[in-house]
Order: structure tokens, then C-alpha cells, then sequence
DNA sequence: TGTACATCAGTGAACGCGCGTTCACTGATGTAC
DNA sequence: TGTACATCAGTGAACGCGCGTTCACTGATGTAC
């Protein structure tokens, strides 16, 4: 309905797949919910009739799986471009780049993350974002910086990240400090934790003996040299 | 069309209200899907025709505000109710209670937390939940042992919390450990963050040192007398 | 070079469905006299 | 104690809507001869 699209070229009907992805992705950002995906809004978006749709997604939970593959599989490239010579710092990096990104793309990330799994699998494309996060805990690990089993330190952290950004997105009302200040918090918080919480197991020390003790701890912790970021 | 009600007598109108709202959360645990909560349905499940339902909901959105609010008045209160004599160990019973109550009603959680918020103000019950969290929060940093701005510390925990339990729930297929260890850890490591990471802004030191650091502390801190739990 | 034809990209119109919502109604019941 | 009536709880049938999906089709285009 917005653009009158030309017919594709005898051999290049693929090309409407590849628009009415976009179409569908214009509409989450436009829309700002997923309610909005239907097929006739994707396809008049894309220029073209409802049914053509059919050409290209057998029906609707495909072009949504699509959709959805397409935003993995950015995530997972953001995560994966991390680096860092130190891999603690590596490992922040990933948090913060992975809630921006789901704080930049609200609604993408809330198809991805927060609407029940039409698949009963996790799809490649999650597998492999969550490898490379796995990635940057396991050098952690190595490192001596992280204790623990690998997988469970990730899904932790990734639970930490996530919910830092699905609480922004979801509730925006709360009284949120500024969005980077929390993002910043969040990181901390998580990374110092994973790196004390599991090197304490099974010892619970009284409020008064932990606060004594990490003030110690602060007061005498080697000054670092990288920036913070 | 489960049971036939017998109506209500002449004054007793408002008992069909308190029937619909159990209704509604008897369907949302039947069928696993906020989608199954049609006026329709919770007419059906309440045994009673569907305009019955407006006589004491003005329209859907309405009915889901109040299924809402009841959901937030029994979370509010089980945060509430976690009490210890120590506060850092008190703030651990919030998030235990928090992510156990997310995970034994996902669809409700999920309506909760994961649905665009209809009004665009925080419902009051869920201020009051926040305010229970807080209350847990501000003692732990009037005792010493978070430091901090508490509202901002308050939403970073509940952030973990409700990362840890919105993944699990939405992505029940990623190689979760056992329930258990996973909020154990997740409680762990939000809480220890909470109270370590703070105490170091603007001193990111190398993971090795970090690592050496960690470890001479974890050695020498005094051994506590509660359990963890 | 011309032409018949198979193929491919895409369409118009319609289907049935479940939904939220409305409207005029019904019949039991408490109350006033 | 009897009865007319206002009120209240609840109903049956229908509305229009947008949706996913299907079906028979159209018309351009590359290809074979």
C-alpha cells in the first residue's frame, strides 16, 4: 500500500522475500508492537497483494521465524565483534553491547525473547549467540577471573542482561535512573558478582563480617590502568 | 459451559466479579497462553453468557487490569513476608521467593511483566511491590554492607530476578541447570555483586589481578553461622 | 527473425473463523401498599 | 396475608471487523523451434 512495487525479473522472485522481511521489520519499529505483523500489513507494506506472501512462507509462524532468525543472528554478530585484551573487560563489553542492542530494538527483541517459543528447539541462530557469549565466560574462566561451570555462569549472566533490558522495555514507568547508568550498574553488578559469588559457597558470613570485609577488600584492591568502558 | 452457576441473589451481583477474575487465572494455567483469555472464554469458564461479563468489566482491557493487579497484590505480599534477623540474607529470601513465585506461575508472570503495559502508569500494586523490594534493599545499605543509591540498587536486583525468571520461562529449552541451582545462583550473584561492585567504581583492575585479589579474600573472610537459605 | 508456448511472479475475490461488543429481552425476587 | 411492581442478574441473537488462508486467474517473459 505505501510503494507500488515492480514485478520481479523472470528468476528473481526470491527478491520479494528478502522486502518482505524488511517490510515486516519496518513495521515492529514503526508500530512499536508485534500485534502488528500480520500478513496483509506485511505484504501491503511491501507493495504487493496478501497472498503473494505465500510464494516465499508456507504461513505465518514462518515469516514470524524468519523475522526472528534475522535479529538472532544480528545479536549474535554484535556479541561475537566483542573484543578486548583482557577478558573480564571482553566479557562487560558483551552485557553492555547486548542490552543496547535490545534497548535500540525494543520490539524486535521482545519477539525474540519474550513471546513463547513457537519451536520447541532453541533455533541455530540462539544457539549460536549464546555460544559466543558462553565464549567470552569460558576466557573469564581460564583467566581465573570466573569460577564455576561455564554454561551456568553464562546463563546467569545472560539472565542478568536480559533482565536488565526486558524490565527497561517493558516497564518503562519505573523510576529508572538514565539509561546507561543502569546499563553501567547492571555490568558491574553482574560481572563482580559472578566473580565473588561462586568463590564463596556454602559460607554465608553475617552482614556486619561482609561489609567489614569487602570494605577491606576495596581499600586494598591494585588500582587498574584500561578505561572503564 | 464448565458448570452451570445458579444466579446470584438479588444484592450478590458483584460475586460473579470475584468468579470471572478465578475464571481468568483458572484458564490462563489450563491452557499456558494469555491468548486463551478471550471475554468470551472467561465467560464460558464462569459458566455464565458472555455479556454477563460487562456487567462488571467495562471492556477486555479492564478484566486484564484487574487479573493483573491480583497477581501483583500476592507478589507484593510474598516479598513482603521475607523476613531473616539479618538483611543481607533477608534481601536473598526476596529474590528466592521472587523468582520461585515467576516460576510457578509463568503465564501469569508473563502477563505481568512481559506484556506492553496497558495503562501507561505503574498499577499501585505494583508500586507497592517495588516498595517491599526497596525496604529489603534500604536495609542492607543502612546496615553497610550494599552501597549505594537504593532505588537504583533496587532495580538492578529485581532486573537479575526478573531476568533469571523471564528466561527460564520463555526459553525453557536453552541447557538450564537444575531450578534450584540456577536461582540459587542467580540470588548469589546479583547479591554479592550488589554489595562488591559498587565499592569499586572507577578501579577496573586487570582480570589477573582481580583474580589474585578475589582469591586472597575469599581465603581469609570469617565464616558465618546461618544457613544460606 | 518470427511466433507459439511453458513458466513464473503475482493478483482479486472470497472463505470461514473467532473475536469484542451491543441491544432488546426475560424472569426471578425483594418491597411497598 | 396478598398482590402489583420496580429492580436486579443475567441471556440470545446478532453486529461488524480483521484476520489467516485458498483458489482460480492473469499477464509478462524467457525459450524452443
Amino acid at each position: 500500500m505505501t510503494e507500488k512495487r515492480v514485478r520481479a525479473r523472470r528468476g528473481d522472485g526470491a527478491l520479494l522475500r528478502e522486502e518482505l522481511l524488511r517490510a515486516a521489520e519496518e513495521l515492529l519499529d514503526e508500530t512499536g508492537t508485534e500485534e502488528a505483523l500480520t500478513i496483509r500489513a506485511v505484504a501491503a507494506r511491501a507493495g504487493v497483494s496478501t497472498p503473494s506472501v505465500y510464494l516465499h512462507f508456507a504461513d505465518k509462524d514462518e515469516l514470524l521465524e524468519a523475522v526472528c532468525l534475522r535479529v538472532w543472528d544480528e545479536l549474535g554478530r554484535l556479541v561475537a565483534d566483542c573484543r578486548d585484551p583482557d577478558p573480564f573487560q571482553r566479557l562487560g563489553r558483551c552485557g553492555r553491547a547486548y542490552i543496547r542492542f535490545a534497548l535500540d530494538r525494543p520490539v524486535q527483541y521482545r519477539v525474540l525473547m519474550m513471546t513463547p517459543s513457537t519451536g520447541e528447539a532453541v533455533p541455530p541462530a540462539a544457539r549460536a549467540c549464546f555460544g559466543y557469549m558462553l565464549d567470552a565466560v569460558r576466557a573469564c574462566v581460564e583467566s581465573g577471573v570466573l569460577r564455576g561451570e561455564p554454561e551456568q555462569l553464562a546463563l546467569a549472566l545472560w539472565s542478568a542482561a536480559h533482565g536488565c533490558a526486558a524490565l527497561l522495555i517493558a516497564q518503562p514507568s519505573f523510576p529508572w535512573p538514565d539509561r546507561e547508568v543502569m546499563v553501567d550498574l547492571m555490568v558491574r553488578i553482574s560481572g563482580f558478582g559472578a566473580a565473588l559469588g561462586p568463590r564463596l559457597t556454602g559460607r554465608p558470613p553475617s552482614s556486619a563480617d561482609l561489609a567489614a570485609a569487602l570494605d577491606a577488600f576495596a581499600a586494598r584492591l591494585p588500582a587498574g590502568d584500561g578505561p572503564a568502558s
